[in-house]
DNA sequence: TCATTTGTTGAGTGATCGTTCAAGAAACCG
DNA sequence: CGGTTTCTTGAACGATCACTCAACAAATGA
């Protein structure tokens, strides 16, 4: 069934190799030039596998969140009885994760189309997008959570969202700037200190009462 | 005494033009070409005045530093006479500052080199440096914070500082993303809620005991 | 076997990148 | 005034950018 002459590489590793190196870069920064070698193919193969630079890239940003180190807040959402618990498990694993140094730093969503020229504007707004959408399932979570009593009416899910995804971006910067797994875990901790429990449950304590 | 022709232009002023549109799109993403149209001279000129761009650069990031939206968090630091009082000071003041339309979303530090070839990977060093350096200095003002038992000793300076810079940087990201001044003064908000009260102080009161 | 289809190869496209040069213009000093 | 110095102008430099084309290679279908 397959007709003509088939490809002699391997799509999905040579896509593996662009993501690293756009994660690594970002996208204006990382040259086709530097595709191709890292890829081992020729400019003429990439373009007739995937498109142009821009569809390579797009392809690359959905196959980070495929993987385990793009995917690891989406799968605490989902895995999570409750909201406190999903969100410390994101922090935690944002500060195992992100200086990992198996592979580039931080999170390519959120470093990789910062500084973007005119022409390029639509990459930048494409990531741009998918973080706000990102906010939005954490305001989604944690309105749940606000009408499961698991944390008070008084709680502002909008607000903490943006906390929580402000403490994201901001791990997510620091380990591409050489922070460790240590100091990011503390700050994780840190900022899981603002939790807001209800009114009748022990306030401030540093472990939740139904631990695991 | 001023020998030869005189420039033609106000260098103070074509600088502020090359800051804003750095500020903007970043170091790579900025040409000589739209510089050079900024700022409203030719290509000759820009680099007799200020050397090449990697300079023009760096000055920019000097008066940068040097304007209100770039060294409120260096004000604050000097004129607060508690750790607390300047940490909320900026805090808020970034909420303000960042997003307001009268220049370029965010911090110019946090945001202009994160894409970067290989080649310039100067520049990036550059800021990166900068950022380490502020988190050394936020370190610095809670370990006097804590001999002067304005925070517990139990109280951890360096983490403390990367939460805080983490939360500064996550709401510059936010900002450019497009966040309210609203937005980041609840995150801000929140943010403060972890700060650490010596133990013979009212617990996570809104409003410190002394406040003018 | 042979036409068809698809992929690879190597060379090369125009455009833009940061940067520089030669010529002329505007100030100074003597 | 002439000589020196510094800046501006317009044109151009080589390098790199994303991207493409013509020729060849390897598979299938008939």
């Amino acid at each position: 069934m397959a007709r003509g002459r088939p490809r002699t590489f391997d799509r999905d590793t040579a896509l593996a190799a662009a993501t690293r190196l756009f994660w690594e870069r970002g996208y204006e920064a990382t040259s086709v030039g530097e595709l191709t070698e890292a890829m081992g193919i020729r400019p003429a193969s990439l373009y007739a596998a995937f498109g142009d630079k821009k569809s390579l890239f797009k392809e690359a940003v959905a196959a980070y969140g495929r993987s385990p180190e793009g995917a690891f807040v989406a799968r605490a959402l989902a895995e999570e009885p409750t909201a406190r618990k999903a969100f410390t498990r994101i922090l935690h694993e944002a500060a195992a994760i992100y200086p990992d140094p198996s592979h580039p730093a931080g999170c390519l969503v959120i470093t990789a189309a910062t500084n973007v020229a005119l022409k390029d504007a639509e990459v930048e707004t494409h990531l741009r997008d998918l973080r706000n959408t990102n906010l939005k399932t954490f305001e989604a979570r944690l309105r749940t959570a606000r009408a499961d009593g698991e944390v008070p009416a008084s709680a502002d899910p909008e607000a903490l969202a943006h906390y929580f995804g402000a403490i994201i971006q901001g791990m997510s910067q620091q380990a591409r700037d050489g922070a460790s797994r240590r100091t990011l875990t503390d700050v994780a901790d840190q900022a899981m200190r603002t939790w807001p429990e209800p009114a009748d449950s022990p306030r401030q304590s540093a472990k939740e009462p139904g631990s695991v």
